[in-house]
DNA sequence: ATCGTATATCGTCGAACAACGATGATTGAA
DNA sequence: TTCAATCATCGTTGTTCGACGATATACGAT
């Protein structure tokens, strides 16, 4: 499982993939986690990282870099952020870093929020 | 409009009520709004806050005090913080304020959320 | 083995946040 | 008018955030 069928917008797809929007249901959490997602994003750069990952499937980190007007320790810093609290996951590919949105992370946020 | 057939739960009621709910329909907003609307639930205390208010219809500062561990001033802070922010509206009411839920932006907020 | 590329991490700095006590402003009641 | 109550605001302190440049790490290619 090496090569893809695939125009290759950057660079090979592993992962990060899964069926666009599967429908997830999940509880909505407690107070102090959808805080945490809430926070997460609470920062426009954020937002359009998200964005950009639900749009193209590429998730590259230097690709997301080349999208903002940020340094590229800023932008790690965003993708950092994201992760821990649970809204994308990146995972390593050779030099480089494949991140995709964490679906489970954004159907919690998704219902935390639908319900107030 | 004054009078109001309620038990009153702690004082009167004035304005601070709408039809629960009412399928408001919003555009979602810019990225900007939406995480300075994000921003402003990621704390656990204006989180709690905001469904006391969403519970109750009571609406007064110092109900809100009464229910949270902490200061009368960061209580304040928590909920000029949310008006702030357009997620609740506080209206002078003689020596008290009464805040309730704003649900345009309430509705802006989840419109941002749910096509993320 | 070495070099270049891609990322993460570190250190720093200024700004914003969270919490508190104390003070001030405004209103209703005595 | 004076008093008590209610709430916002101020000033302070410690913590976290956001941004950057510089450095370290890990891998692929030469």
């Amino acid at each position: 499982m090496t090569s893809v069928p695939h125009p290759t917008p950057t660079t090979s797809i592993e992962e990060c993939h899964v069926p666009p929007e599967a429908g997830i249901v999940v509880a909505p959490p407690d107070d102090e986690t959808l805080a945490a997602l809430a926070k997460a994003i609470g920062h426009p750069a954020r937002l359009l990282i998200l964005r950009l990952l639900a749009d193209r499937e590429t998730c590259i980190t230097g690709d997301v870099v080349a999208e903002l007007p940020l340094a590229q320790s800023t932008v790690s810093e965003h993708l950092r952020i994201l992760r821990e609290a649970g809204l994308i996951r990146g995972e390593i590919e050779g030099p480089r870093t494949r991140y995709c949105i964490d679906a489970g992370g954004l159907a919690l946020l998704k219902a935390g929020i639908t319900v107030l």
